[in-house]
DNA sequence: TTCTATTATCGTATATTTACGATGAACGAT
DNA sequence: ATCGTTCATCGTAAATATACGATAATAGAA
């Protein structure tokens, strides 16, 4: 995309587009609503309800991870996914910050 | 990046990461905090505000109102841009369901 | 140890995003 | 009608994202 020019923005407003382009895709929105609904979080659990081969779950994965809207735990060969609540919370009340307090048109 | 699927989704997840893929850049996040704190909103001003070249931020215009997060209104030779409020609102609410009610780990 | 199950990573092809200069379109003013 | 201002669009180069098969890594079981 030529050069980026994102570094040249707040800390503030890079995170939260960051946190939102974790959101970007149906794939990962889909991911922490499964999260959300079961008690299990197998990685293998979420690959049987997704139209995607493994590879590219474990992509998804490791893209929500990076910013903290979930985390995994091992647990002997299989690895525990749960979403991350605190950050998902932060992540909605930097949203409120974006509501438009006067309406110019 | 081969053969998209997001299509193989629900629609709402779908709309959900369309909102949010808006939102995944520094410039449109800043964007939509100078809408919030400005009466006046022509796209001159913003581009004074934003490290980015005018056809840039004219780009990026474009693509927050594409997903409905903000509307402009024609005003002679100039355009007025202000948040929608409503999507914006509907934005955070289906956030909402993204919760953890459980948290498996 | 060897086998099986589970998940991550590598390599790679293709699609999309980002950025900007140049140009075009719309409008008010002279 | 021409000019200056304002903004969108076009064309294009480079960066990122998406998707998957193949392969590696890890751990418990046989």
């Amino acid at each position: 995309m030529a050069v980026s020019k994102k570094e040249k923005f707040t800390q503030e407003d890079i995170w939260l587009a960051d946190v939102a382009k974790a959101l970007s895709h149906p794939a990962r929105i889909r991911i922490l609503k499964i999260l959300n609904n079961m008690s299990s979080c197998m990685v293998g659990n979420i690959v049987d309800q997704l139209p995607l081969a493994q590879a590219t779950v474990s992509q998804h994965l490791k893209e929500l991870k990076r910013v903290g809207l979930i985390k995994g735990e091992i647990d002997g060969p299989k690895i525990c996914y749960c979403v991350n609540n605190k950050n998902l919370i932060k992540a909605k009340n930097a949203l409120d910050k974006l509501y438009s307090k006067i309406g110019c048109c």
